[in-house]
DNA sequence: ACTTAAACGGAGAGATTTTCTCCGTCTTTG
DNA sequence: CAAAGACGGAGAAAATCTCTCCGTTTAAGT
């Protein structure tokens, strides 16, 4: 592949990672386009319809996912502060938003099976050796986690955005959110049982949903 | 006014909130309408643009938030309680995210100072009951827990929003953050000061940002 | 340097979506 | 039960989005 081609494939999938975030999975890609600062043949030549351009994005970010786990694995002997990078490199990613956002436009396929579960069992063997250390809530579960990285990730809305360019407030809120997962800390979790990842994708892959921004029409 | 024109207000604004707080202020008012179950000529008959729309909507929301918080002082004699009773309450009415998402896009004037002023000046009695109590970090701002509200409990992207249906999650979620806002709880909150009401403000009504969901064009 | 194969940007046709008005019908209220 | 007013929806006009085609530019090998 030429280099200029790999420069190209490398800002329409970040750009994508960013459109959709903000707009859902649905954005124009003609949005994608302009963000990435490409032509429009450029997109369409390489990507040739939107499914492609989602699947290669997940397979991308998945991929990123694991390794960033595997990374605050073997980089923090303490199981608390190993789950803290990760979470703290997946914010920096944009990656458990994007992949959320994503995850449910996608027929999932033996590679995208492969790569996800990859990236889950890295990441669930922080999660546990964090709790088997009694650094980390027993009630929460890979959803919560997962969830709670998107919510506290996912860029703000409208000119809110602004606040954040450099991104310091999300690492700022992360790390307050995740003070409420010590063991001791607060009132009990408002009731509910722990979220599993199962149920988080049993949700995004609900069918029948046929608008993905969320509005029923 | 007619009974019947009240209530198709009501849908109409509640409609709003929730199509503008999933896809931004420039979701097409179509939507609202769809999601109103109204006909496109009665939204536009009581609100003869997309800005007067938003106008009533916030002013609404601002109006239900400070009384919110007011009773929620009443109600919890406890300084923390409070403010968590509040929160879920806010939470509950979708109404931080939803006033975050809108005020960029208003011309701010008297009428709404006045009322952004009261709903302002109750959050922040709760806040500082709580920190003078001691049960609240003291590094954290009103803008801190403003963008913590947005951040949690605004909708899901995508077919994720199913799996939060009832709220159950958010108010979890929501009980998770708070936890991380007591003052023993884990970790310094990653670097950075309080952030403050007026800089929420600054960075939302800041000119130069064509896009409203964030968009660079 | 030069050739050639490949990638690039952008104009623009066609399809789709969104805005907003007009009007005949139905509802509230006195 | 009459009149004033609200309602829904069809549809014209405008805006946006998708995707293709093609002349120009760029990278890589000789």
């Amino acid at each position: 592949m030429r280099a200029d081609a790999e420069r190209s494939r490398r800002r329409i999938l970040d750009a994508a990672c960013e459109v959709f975030l903000e707009r859902g999975p649905d954005a124009p890609l003609d949005a994608v386009v302009r963000r990435a600062g490409v032509g429009p043949g450029t997109l369409y030549r390489r990507f040739p319809d939107r499914t492609a351009l989602v699947r290669a994005l997940v397979t991308d970010l998945l991929a990123r996912l694991a390794e960033a786990a595997g990374q605050a694995r073997a980089a923090e002997p303490d199981p608390f502060r190993a789950l803290r990078r990760f979470a703290h490199a997946a914010a920096d990613l944009r990656m458990g938003a994007a992949i959320v956002v994503l995850l449910e436009r996608l027929v999932v396929d033996a590679d995208l099976v492969a790569v996800r579960s990859r990236a889950v069992a890295e990441v669930e063997a922080l999660l546990r050796a964090a709790q088997d250390a009694g650094q980390l809530r027993a009630d929460v579960g890979m959803g919560d986690l997962v969830l709670l990285c998107v919510r506290v990730s996912r860029p703000l809305p409208g000119g809110l955005a602004a606040l954040d360019a450099d991104g310091t407030l999300v690492h700022r809120h992360l790390d307050l959110a995740l003070a409420g997962l010590r063991p001791g800390a607060g009132d009990g979790a408002g009731g509910a049982e722990p979220l599993s990842f199962e149920q988080l994708i049993a949700a995004a892959g609900r069918p029948g949903e046929p608008s993905p921004t969320g509005v029923a029409e």
